[in-house]
DNA sequence: ATCTATTCATAAGC
DNA sequence: TGCTTATGAATAGAT
């Protein structure tokens, strides 16, 4: 969204950094505003910047919103049904977490391969003087496109599997109360 | 960022209130995940949908942040100076967020009223034959850009003044630990 | 802190 | 719930 596109890594100047940590932060700070006006709900962000310094944004508040988070997490399940399952989700939870953002780094590193190849075949061709048949699939792409295909696939199966999950812990927890207004900025 | 410009209010129809939530939260963690990359910090939050179903985004995880923000909260000085002042920080804290929040929604109401006004001259002066002279500031025009000066004049105050409070509350406050990795998503 | 050129997020529509 | 497309927003780099 700059001037050129930028790899998620760690900026290694700090002072750009820095400048980074405070657009973004304030970016988010927006959006998780927007998303509760817009949709009527309750929403803390906790961010401790480099130097240690807390920013935190809350709607109504951030101290409500992680009590009320807290608790319900000492007591995810009371109800009827199964809990052996749900007893060790967090664990679970962790573990499908963790799968679901290493394949998105796959993802991610195989369709900046894509990239590459399609521009040094793009470029290969054109050396030839081969025309713009560009629509042509060669054998490279079509199984890169395959593994890509392949690769989203289990990104899939992966999130359904983790909101089955989500789904049965559901059937053992409570009930929402309401809503309230007014904010807690910067 | 859609089709069409949406006002930050309520979404009424239910329907387009879920769907909006789900992309908007799915955006909200990606760019909490940037964010926390990007800048090698940590990061949590927790929202609870309008059904009272909880999601949490923890970088490296929601409880480790939500600890320890709550930790220093709870002894935010304890060093050597001026503690009568940031005592009460938390009201002071909230009040100021409401002025700002206030003043960015007068200041967008603002912004939305010149954009109008600016219409709206533009089409009398082009139905009355006057030229393109854009530039001439009308009388109104001037009165609404000293207003609007004014208006952001007054929020940068109000931040300023944020800012000094928390550094004032920071000079007795207890230093971070490191960083780790893993994440916490859905 | 401001200002653009770009990339990114997303409201609608299927 | 997912995918696509036309637009509105966020923001990287430069000033």
């Amino acid at each position: 969204m700059g001037r050129r596109k930028i790899e998620i890594e760690l900026v290694t100047d700090s002072c750009t950094r820095q400048v980074t940590f405070s657009k973004r932060r304030t970016g988010l700070f927006k959006k998780a505003n927007e998303l509760a006006i817009l949709c009527a709900v309750q929403i803390a962000i906790i961010v401790f910047s480099p130097g240690g310094k807390p920013f935190s944004f809350g709607h109504p508040n951030v101290e409500s919103i992680v009590h009320r988070f807290l608790n319900q997490e000492k007591a995810p399940d009371e109800g009827t049904s199964k809990d052996a399952e749900s007893r060790d989700e967090s664990k679970t939870d962790d573990n499908l977490n963790q799968q679901i953002l290493d394949l998105l780094k796959r993802l991610n590193a195989e369709e900046k391969r894509g990239e590459m190849l399609e521009k040094a075949l793009k470029a290969k061709r054109a050396a030839k003087g081969q025309p713009p048949i560009d629509q042509l699939g060669l054998p490279e792409l079509g199984q890169l496109k395959r593994s890509l295909e392949d690769l989203r696939e289990k990104l899939k199966d992966c999130i359904d599997e983790k909101e089955v999950l989500s789904a049965i812990l559901l059937l053992s927890e409570q009930q929402p109360k309401k809503e309230n207004q007014s904010e807690n900025w910067v």
